[in-house]
RNA sequence: GGGCGCAUAGCUCAGCUGGUUAGAGCACUUCGUUUACACCGAAGGGGUCCAGGGUUCGAAUCCUUGUGCGCCCACCA
């Protein structure tokens, strides 16, 4: 039997048809898997990606990264699902269509109403999601597509308004007047995660206060102020705190009251500020403290309202201007800092300055105590969570992050005054208010206006993909929901943790009491050569497609696993992706070798051929343990690591050496196609395409569900003694070769060759094809035992030059260097036991590190003992 | 202001709980190839592990201070 593959792999030829066979297997759907009923389900979901926007490599990474997971997890005959899906993106998109149609038609999205824009909206995402689920198929990504879900489908759309409801029920979601960052542009309100800062060259004005001066930057804001404050412990101000005092201000005489708040700092300015309680967060704060009545003065376009009299209707920044030159004239202005920097809170998505205002809006209470959660609030319990290391994160030192966070966290504004989102299902009527899932019946009822936070609805996509609340009754889960919930890895970008992993876990355990993942994976940036940022208005991007087009997916895909640590970001360039085409066309050139043998043998895989020669033990030794660590490796998320060792087997060991030997020690088939078969399993989830391509040349069954290699425990001693021996053949192979370039012996020449090897004749005489015939170009090979006359080095002697190996494998300097280390670890034990016994430590340290100290002697003794049994 | 991370070869990075001579890929130098692969092979050069101090028999690794980057959070009237 012979088999035939082309001489260099393309890519692009293959893939799209390798996709769509694995695709019509039907395999990416966990229930079409052949698999017995015991076997454990393994769940990932797919962080929606943003429709909006085509993919990154960002994107790309995680696509890698999950499908990687998922694969190697398929292999080892778990029940995998993991599950695609979309972001509607609410505030992002809308700002995307009314940006389009404002250029196209000249329309802003009043002039065309709420049921208009909506499908322009709808009509808009068509498009833009069919362009991101194919760049995630030429990925490779193995998504159950019959479960392919939409944050804002009707599916969905049932479970947000359920949720909804329920927290209404419970009193978690309430209505209220609050402080929000409002964008007078967006006409929204914003999260604090939404708000930008930016340093910006001001101006300070010092203005007569009364008996003050004080500084601020905001003067419009004056008509507004109910008071001033200063520092309690601030010795210039002390006998007026508690004093009502007559203002002068461009509007008349008006009276406010001196308070004392620590929130004041007596090193800036005066030490005094004056207080706007409708229009500042701090002073809202101070006001609340204090019980100061509120005065609004802004409203929601940012124009000055009725209530300040001449200046109603400008516009705030033209209000400032208006309101100094007044002040100016009345000689209230003291001074002008022209060059002050402060940070202006700008909107994300437009960059308009925020304005705090007082405004009522939807909340989740996160301090609310939940008679489903114990009585305990939903901030307590997701905190609890990570500490009791239900979820746990790789790296660690995220839930250090997280937990600091979610100490911190404030109700959490879930409102939105955009039409493109999930509609709060509130209805009002006169002074009533309902919530429900449907409209109530009768006349008059009016739904609220506003749209809930994106992230409301992302925040239940692990339950909600999973068929909530269809699948859960009476506090019992059924179907999808049972079976595949709690998610095993929440695999997702750091800068997320706080927008979505923090919800995700709050929603979960609201909705179903449990985490909606035990393990949390966040992976890092991909930067650009100069560590910036990729982004398309720098034009720094790399274009995903675009490289797979080049290099192949499977290239994209390990250019992004490897070289890239969890939590770290990358400098990332595209001569990545082209040494790791070089990397898989080896690996193609590889199996087109051991399938081109005209006498292939088909071995199971399970059983491991016999190794003839020395060169066999080694290489079948050697797979043994890269199944071993790159397994162990892959169990804990060290993707990069598992394939630095995959690689160095694959190209180090097997391809440059065994597949060299295999050419002089003929009749190898049945182990090189036994390699070739767990080779392939083994790459599979880091290059899926490449490997079921070879895979389908000799097999008919798909790679994508075979059994992942099981591995022996190895004999440590065993195995290293097949290292010693066979390294030795390799360092006389080296050594001749090199023999041959410093000397410039022509390659074309035969040599003789003399080996004087005292105690190694046997290793060299079993092995003297190899050292004939591997590129040394011998031609006549002695080998003797003659160890006085070189001092128990090995010397070699080719025709007129003489090579010495010193110190290399030569049994006596073994056993010296054996020796050595021995009387090292026993140095050590004595050591070890001595902190044992005698530090203070002991009674006194966790009982956590005297255990490790312990186990540290163990390891010691064990090692201490393969010693002495090696030295034997 | 609070917190986190990074600093190792020319470049991109590994280096787990301290243990022989600090590794890989790319780049570089030399040599080679009718052979599965030039998307190749062989050999080689190149590092005061940012700096100072400390702990230890032993420090790239642990502690401390400093310097330089990067990020997150809070936000200054």
């Amino acid at each position: 039997m012979k088999h035939e593959l082309d001489k260099i792999y393309i890519p692009s030829a293959g893939e799209l048809g390798t996709y769509e066979k694995w695709e019509k297997s039907g395999y990416f759907n966990p229930d079409n898997l052949d698999l017995p009923e015991s076997a454990k389900s393994y769940t990932i979901v797919l962080p929606p990606p943003n429709i909006t926007a085509k993919l990154h490599l960002g994107h790309s990474a995680m696509l890698a990264i999950e499908d990687l997971i998922i694969r190697y997890k398929r292999l080892n005959g778990f029940r995998t699902l993991w599950i695609p899906g979309t972001d509607h993106a609410a505030i992002a998109t809308q700002n995307v269509v009314e940006k389009k149609i404002l250029q196209e038609q000249g329309k802003t999205r009043h002039d065309l109403g709420r049921e208009a824009l909506l499908k322009e909206v709808w009509s808009f995402l068509e498009k833009t999601q069919g362009e991101i689920l194919t760049q995630t198929r030429r990925m490779g990504a193995s998504l159950d597509w019959s479960r392919l879900a939409f944050t804002l489908d009707e599916q969905r759309q049932n479970a947000v308004k359920r949720m909804f409801k329920e927290m209404y029920d419970e009193g978690v979601i309430y209505r209220g007047e609050r402080m929000v960052n409002w964008c007078p542009r967006c006409h929204s309100t914003l999260a604090d995660d939404e708000v930008e800062y930016k340093e910006e060259k001001a101006k300070l004005y010092w203005i007569k206060y009364g008996p003050f001066v004080l500084a601020t930057s905001r003067p419009e804001t004056k008509l507004g102020d109910t008071a001033v404050a200063v520092h309690p412990d601030d010795t210039r101000y002390q006998h007026f705190i508690g004093q009502e005092l007559d203002i002068e201000g461009v509007l008349g005489k008006f009276q406010v009251k001196v308070v004392a708040d620590k929130a004041v700092e007596m090193d800036f300015g005066s030490g005094v500020i004056k207080v706007t309680p409708s229009h500042s967060f701090i002073d809202n704060e101070i006001a609340e403290r204090h019980n100061l009545p509120g005065k609004k003065i802004i409203n929601e376009d940012g124009e000055m309202m009725a209530n300040c009299g001449k200046y109603a209707g400008m516009k705030t920044a033209v209000a400032r201007e208006a309101i100094v030159s007044d002040m100016q004239a009345m000689g209230l202005i003291d001074h002008i800092d022209e060059d002050y920097i402060h940070n202006s809170a700008r909107c994300y998505r437009c960059d308009s300055v925020i304005e705090p205002l007082p405004s009522e809006q939807w909340f989740i209470g996160v301090d609310k105590k939940i008679k489903r959660l114990g009585d305990k609030s939903l901030k307590e319990r997701a905190i609890e969570v990570a500490l009791e290391n239900k979820i746990t994160f790789t790296p660690d030192r995220f839930k250090k992050r997280y937990i600091d966070w979610m100490e911190n966290l404030h109700d959490w504004c879930i409102s939105r005054q955009i039409w493109f989102g999930h509609q709060i299902p509130v209805w009002y009527k006169d002074k009533e208010i309902y919530c429900g899932l449907e409209a109530p019946t009768g006349d008059g009822w009016k739904q609220d206006e506003d749209t809930l936070d994106t992230w409301f609805s992302s925040g239940m996509w692990t339950f909600s993909t999973l068929g909530w609340p269809e699948n859960y009754n009476d506090d019992k889960k059924t179907g999808d929901l049972a079976k595949f919930h709690p998610t095993q890895v929440l695999e997702t970008g750091y800068e997320i943790i706080t927008l979505w992993v923090s919800r995700m876990i709050m929603m979960s355990l609201f909705a179903l009491d449990e985490v909606p993942f035990s393990q949390v994976y966040l992976h890092g940036m991909v930067l650009d050569k100069d560590g910036k940022k990729m982004s398309k208005s720098k034009g720094n991007g790399i274009d995903p497609l675009e490289m797979i087009e080049k290099y192949g997916a499977d290239a994209v895909r390990l250019s992004l696993l490897m070289g890239f640590t969890p939590g770290n970001d990358t400098k990332f360039s595209e001569d990545r992706i082209e040494t790791k085409r070089n990397f898989v066309n080896k690996l193609w050139n590889i199996s087109r070798f051991v399938l081109s043998s005209d006498n292939l043998v088909e071995t199971d895989t399970k059983v491991i051929p016999q190794a003839k020669t020395l060169a066999d033990k080694w290489i079948l030794n050697a797979l043994q343990e890269t199944v071993a660590t790159v397994s162990k490796n892959l169990d804990e998320f060290n993707f990069s690591v598992a394939a630095d060792i995959l690689d160095n087997f694959t190209w180090n060991q097997l391809a440059d050496w065994y597949l060299e030997i295999s050419k002089i020690e003929k009749n190898k088939d049945d182990i090189l196609i036994y390699i070739l078969k767990q080779l392939l399993i083994i790459w599979h989830p880091f290059t899926p395409f490449v490997t079921e391509k070879i895979w389908e040349s000799f097999n008919d069954n798909l790679l994508m569900v075979e059994k992942w290699p099981q591995f022996e425990n190895i004999d440590t001693v065993n195995s290293k003694n097949i290292n010693l021996d066979f390294n030795l053949i390799q360092d006389i192979v080296v050594a001749i070769r090199n023999a041959r370039s410093l000397n410039k012996i022509e390659p074309a020449k035969k040599l003789q060759a003399v080996i004087y090897a005292h105690g190694l004749e046997k290793i060299l005489f079993d092995n003297q094809e190899i050292i004939k015939n591997l590129k040394t170009g011998i031609d006549n090979l002695e080998i003797h035992s003659d160890g006085d006359k070189i001092n128990g080095a090995i010397a070699i002697v080719c025709g007129s030059v003489e090579i010495y190996l010193l110190g290399a494998i030569d049994p006596q300097k073994e056993k010296e260097r054996l020796t050595k280390e021995k009387n090292n670890l026993e140095k050590l034990i004595t050591l070890q036991e001595q902190k044992l016994a005698n530090q203070e430590f002991v009674g006194r340290a966790p009982e956590k590190i005297v255990t490790a100290e312990k186990e540290k002697l163990e390891n010691y003794k064990k090692d201490l003992f393969k010693i002495n049994q090696a030295i034997i």
